[in-house]
DNA sequence: AAAAACTTCAACCGCGATGGT
DNA sequence: GACCATCGCGGTTGAAGTTTT
């Protein structure tokens, strides 16, 4: 047996709204506000939509202040940063950004930013083919001039390592590609803008909040390590292992003093296989996940890399503006902090 | 000029979380 | 603790608009 429906589906109206049906959602709520009832809101009003509908209505378009389209450099740099420390958690993303709506950022992410990207991944693919191309013309030039000596390395065209293919390299590029649009970002250490200026602090006419990006992780990795540190028996090091030394495999939510789920993410499977290995992760701190998997996951050195690496490639200037963060986020992060208080 | 292909984005859907009883 | 109603979120859809063939 499903769910049983928000609303009577049949005597609702579906699809684009109208002028007279936003005027009257408006002007309802500008005097008496939501009621804090959404469901029963419409039947107030005499409006044939659903209350999720109206609610959706209001907070994407008609409440006040309310930005479309014409998103800055800033904002693209502070989607994608945010993008690869936290996924697609819209909402936390959207309330980084004053006037935008997690529904308009998503969008503008799967329409738009993600193609940026990929056209700037395919700039950087094109310039290495043409460089490898050139190399292999000196390297043949090379061996045809000093065929009497192999073992004489050319000290100014050096051989590099042949690393392994990435996969999607080979292919056309794959523009749904959640591990890709990652990676990439992470490459260019969380900004693309054009001019690949670096990005310091955001201090705009049009950024009243005063925003600074990236946003400073450095509180919440040093969080993170302490607790793992003092409430698992299991050393830092040991975590680093191939073999998990948790029992079950698994971090433990007593000892650690924090809510751990096995095997969620806010990544896409796909991404999470690479990112996470399918490895638990501390609940109310997932948005640490996209770079702390090497805290805990085993992973060869030759792969994996600290905390103090990836955040210092991620948020090459780390500002120090904690309560920008999702203010939930934040709450479960004190949460946590109690438990693990009480639990000592 | 017309059809096909592609892009955009508003809106919907279903699920988990939350709070009240 | 179980149940229910509602909220809030992220993923998806599909109509409308735009570009390409």
């Amino acid at each position: 047996m499903g769910r049983a429906p928000c609303c009577d589906k049949a005597n609702v109206k579906k699809g684009p709204w109208s002028p007279e049906e936003d005027a009257k959602l408006k002007s309802y709520i500008e005097k008496h506000g939501t009621g804090g009832n959404w469901i029963a809101l419409p039947q107030k009003i005499g409006l044939r939509r659903c209350g999720k509908s109206c609610r959706l209505r209001w907070l994407n378009y008609l409440r006040p202040n309310i930005r479309h389209g014409g998103f800055s450099e800033e904002e693209d740099n502070i989607i994608c940063s945010l993008y690869i420390s936290i996924g697609s958690r819209w909402s936390i993303i959207a309330a980084q950004l004053p006037g935008r709506t997690d529904n308009d950022i998503k969008n503008y992410w799967n329409t738009r930013l993600k193609k940026k990207l990929l056209g700037k991944q395919r700039k950087e693919q094109a310039a290495r083919r043409g460089s490898c191309q050139k190399r292999e013309i000196m390297r043949k030039g090379r061996e045809n001039s000093m065929v009497s000596d192999t073992n004489n390395q050319n000290p100014y065209w050096p051989e590099l390592p042949v690393l392994p293919p990435i996969p999607y390299l080979n292919e056309e590029p794959r523009f749904n590609d959640h591990a890709s649009i990652r990676k990439l970002l992470i490459k260019l250490g969380g900004r693309f803008s054009d001019e690949d200026q670096p990005i310091n602090k955001l201090q705009t006419v049009d950024n009243p909040t005063n925003l600074q990006f990236p946003i400073d992780i450095s509180y919440h990795q040093q969080r993170c390590e302490n607790a793992i540190n003092m409430h698992s028996s299991a050393p830092m090091d040991a975590l680093n292992t191939t073999v998990s030394p948790l029992p079950n495999n698994q971090y433990n939510i007593d000892s650690a003093g924090l809510a751990l789920l096995p095997g969620e993410s806010s990544f896409p499977d796909e991404l999470e296989g690479i990112l996470y290995d399918k490895t638990p992760r501390l609940e109310g701190l997932e948005f640490l996940y996209g770079d702390m998997v090497n805290l805990r996951s085993g992973t060869s050195c030759g792969e994996s890399m600290g905390w103090g690496e990836i955040s210092s490639l991620v948020f090459p200037h780390v500002a120090s503006n904690y309560e920008y963060l999702q203010q939930g986020t934040l709450q479960e992060c004190a949460f946590n902090d109690l438990r693990y208080r009480e639990l000592q």
